[in-house]
DNA sequence: ACGCAACTTTGACCCAGATCAAGACCGCGT
DNA sequence: ACGCGGTCTTGATCTGGGTCAAAGTTGCGT
């Protein structure tokens, strides 16, 4: 559980785990202060909506700590996961009042919200905040249409071992590598949520991760420790260029 | 077939169709002048491939007229379409060297394009520039989005209806108006294309038309000209919220 | 006018993944 | 220790959309 001291620990931009990745990266000192003033931490625990789709938005924020996920439902309740926040992702739509998806916390989540006229203000006059913007929204657009080939055009197995390289790859920076060699990470997503992001029941994610363990291309601890013995062999499953380059 | 007299008509910026819509839209006239320097007019043929992906890409530009594709290929021939390029759609991403993707003309096409160099130089310059663009990207990142729920949840027959509302409502400036209050619209895309759109094969592209057709929700004339008598059925028939509003 | 090529429709059959159903596993609170 | 709820796995069956095949339509070039 979240204190207030372990809030506090975040409190100078200067320490921040996410300074040189968020919106802020490209911000000199004298930039960074006017964003300090306007700045606040909010935390949530697993589980919690952070925003309600359709919901008046006064923020906007950077994930700092956690795992969100933006989703977006269907009257009868279908449900298809358009974005996974991780730290440094921003969150929210300047020029926008009102939230166009859900956004909920997966694990337990710590942001670094401003208010959002303030921000708005703020990105007017600082050209630095604005580059930056556009170069994580030009990111987020690849992200999106490289996700609309996996859900237009890959088979299930596909999809699940495309899930797992980009999950792998994505924190390649944080996760084990032993000595052989091999790459270990955690899910931080139930099969539910897996099935939501890649249009599949959570029946079917299941079934294809048997399968693929069962062939050797991972291997499972529990339910969501995962090891790749070799990640040209899981890239080669997701229909990705495997191209020769160990985790190129 | 164009020829150089048509494209000179569009040579004043003051006059051009996409003026107020483009990545220019906000530009001041001392702006636009710097801009109007830079620019030259790029003609292409149905069919033409504009940009191949993984191709170096040395300009940027706006489609002025007629309709362009953005697609994904896999090895094995898979392709999806990841985004529709209609007049005003800016076309590249300043800050990369290489086309992610492949842009193909799919009618006629005129763009409007700018060396990268001197675009970028440009945008760094004029806050305007840079403000457009990211409202612009931010517009397309929501389209995408919107796109991932389409292809990953919505069935055959919703998928269409989809498509249809998105194009009737797209051109909605452009299309005719029956006297009986129907929308009338030219479907730019070949069976195929819509097939790699919404990530389906082209015969099912074809049996859920002949099957919305033969259910009243659209009437055909030839294979390309659509009419809907009743939008709120479409609306409804693609999964979305009809909500009341006559064509809201 | 004709013939070819591109596009589209329609039919018959099949299969990947959905649906329905039953347990297994795991951590937690009492 | 136990029971309970959330998560996950696995099996049996069904079905929407894919695949394969054939024929219809349209327009264009000669």
């Amino acid at each position: 559980m979240l204190n207030e001291r372990s809030l506090s620990v975040s409190q100078e931009c200067a320490e921040c785990p996410i300074r040189h990745r968020a919106v802020c990266a490209r911000c000199e000192t004298d930039e960074l202060e006017r964003l300090e003033e306007i700045k606040y931490y909010r935390k949530f625990e697993a589980g919690q909506t952070v925003i309600w789709s359709g919901d008046r938005m006064d923020f906007v924020g950077s994930v700092v700590s956690g795992i969100a996920t933006l989703t977006q439902t269907m009257e009868d309740g279908r449900t298809q996961m358009v974005g996974l926040l991780l730290p440094s992702d921003f969150v929210g739509r300047p020029g926008r009042s009102n939230a166009a998806y859900d956004v909920v916390a997966t694990t337990d989540l710590v942001m670094c919200c401003f208010r959002k006229s303030p921000f708005e203000k703020l990105m007017s006059e600082t050209p630095h905040i604005a580059q930056r913007l556009l170069e994580m929204t030009l990111d987020e657009l690849d992200a999106a249409r490289e996700w609309m080939l996996v859900l237009g055009r890959k088979t299930a197995r596909e999809k699940i071992a495309s899930l797992l390289s980009i999950i792998a790859r994505r924190d390649a920076s944080i996760n084990m590598t032993t000595a052989q060699g091999n790459i270990v990470f955690d899910l931080p997503l139930t099969r539910e949520a897996m099935a939501d992001y890649l249009g599949l029941t959570l029946e079917t994610v299941s079934r294809q991760i048997s399968a693929l363990r069962k062939d050797g291309v991972i291997e499972l601890e529990g339910k969501r420790h995962v090891t790749v013995p070799d990640m040209s062999r899981l890239l080669e499953e997701a229909g990705d260029d495997a191209d020769g380059g160990v985790f190129a």
